[in-house]
DNA sequence: CGCTCCCGCCAAGGG
DNA sequence: CCCTTGGCGGGAGCG
């Protein structure tokens, strides 16, 4: 409609600037999810989001893939995707955490790593549901990784080697371990196989999800020394053997879905391996997420997006969120606010910002919606369930 | 330069 | 058979 993220069209090229990163699959999706976010649609409509977002429909596609493996659109037949939201990541991440358990799935990413220098013997190869087993010879890794070893091999099924596939078996990596955090390296590897370097160029495959999964906060890329590297930020899937890992771990783990992720803020211990030596420095999950972001950034944000779209902020936090937060990280404010005015080109400074007000934005209404919903029998509305 | 990863060709999938 | 999906990898942007 109005504030199209299309580059050219008019006036407002400056010097042949075509930002790439406009047009990341991230900004695309962040796009993407503000753009139903605010409808409150219930169906996405492919060509519309193609349209908005100004991209090809083919971009589409791998965007509602990766969505669709964390729950917030399902795909319901030939052309037709019912949104659902962030409301519909709790549930997502529990079926694939007990999927992932059922897989037996490598515990401990890190341990599976050992293993692998170990070439330790402990497959047995848990048939996925259509495609049983694969004979390739993918390497150590694949025998611990069990059905996963069906994503490299089927060379025949192109379903195996989905994105949305890819995807879901991505995320396992994090709930059925007690790391949070994934060289991007490690994953490839771990998904893709060690050998070959037709894994190498898959992993161009991860890159798409990252950027996705990133824009939606449930995962964050960080630099572990010099490599890229991926935190959960979603809900920690506590490990069965550790308790004292990790995150949050919140109801979500174990109640229903009710109520989007991390609601509350707790000082965890982020627990880190060998595979990240620095890692944490600050307690990290949803609300503390947004919280800070939403500080860092506030005005800004909430000038472009009430401009674009007319929506009133309120003061709203999500509950449970501590309010004291954010002080360390002191005066980047400036940066996320520099050059808003009038000046010639940062126009996705405003524009990332604005993206995560929708998000914050969106997972309230969610909450909110659900909340709703959820109480029309009850008639009551309180701000929690029970705990 | 190496890491990222956008773009869109074109082949499966499926009504 | 045509339209929708989406694998795939060339090659361009970016740090």
């Amino acid at each position: 409609m109005s504030s199209s993220p299309s580059p050219s069209l008019d006036s407002r090229s400056r010097h042949h600037s075509y930002c790439r990163k406009q047009k990341s699959l991230g900004v695309l999706c962040s796009n993407f999810v503000s753009l139903y976010v605010q409808k409150g649609a219930e169906f996405v409509d492919l060509d519309y989001a193609a349209r908005q977002l100004g991209v090809e429909r083919r971009r589409i596609y791998d965007i509602v893939n990766v969505m669709e493996s964390v729950g917030v659109v399902a795909r319901k037949a030939k052309s037709k995707y019912s949104w659902i939201g962030f409301s519909g990541i709790p549930n997502a991440l529990k079926e694939l955490k007990e999927e992932a358990l059922q897989e037996s799935f490598a515990t401990d990413v890190a341990s599976v790593k050992e293993a692998l220098e170990d070439q330790h013997e402990d497959s047995e190869s848990q048939s996925h549901d259509d495609v049983d087993e694969k004979p390739s010879k993918i390497g150590s890794i694949s025998s611990l990784m069990g059905s996963f070893g069906n994503i490299l091999s089927a060379t025949e099924n192109r379903k195996d080697r989905s994105l949305y596939l890819l995807s879901r078996n991505f995320i396992k990596l994090f709930l059925n371990s007690e790391v949070n955090t994934i060289l991007l390296d490690e994953a490839a590897r771990l998904l893709l196989g060690d050998n070959t370097n037709l894994s190498h160029i898959r992993t161009r495959r991860l890159y798409d999800i990252t950027n996705v999964l990133s824009s939606i906060n449930l995962i964050e890329k960080i630099q572990e020394s010099r490599k890229p590297a991926f935190r959960w930020l979603g809900t920690s899937g506590k490990s069965k053997m550790d308790t004292s890992v990790t995150v949050v771990a919140s109801k979500i783990g174990n109640h229903s879905n009710k109520r989007a992720f991390g609601t509350e803020v707790t000082n965890v211990e982020l627990k880190r391996s060998r595979l990240s030596p620095k890692a944490s420095k600050k307690p990290s999950n949803y609300a503390q997420l947004w919280n800070q972001d939403l500080k860092e950034c506030n005005l800004t944000a909430q000038k472009q997006l009430s401009m674009k779209s007319g929506f009133v902020f309120g003061p709203f936090f999500p509950a449970g969120a501590t309010k004291e937060v954010t002080e360390e990280k002191g005066g980047k404010t400036a940066q996320g606010l520099e050059g808003s005015a009038c000046s010639s080109r940062p126009q996705y400074h405003n524009e990332a910002l604005s993206e995560l007000f929708s998000h914050y934005m969106e997972a309230w209404k969610s909450w909110y919606a659900e909340l709703a919903q959820g109480s029309s029998n009850l008639q009551q509305q309180p701000c929690n369930t029970s705990n």
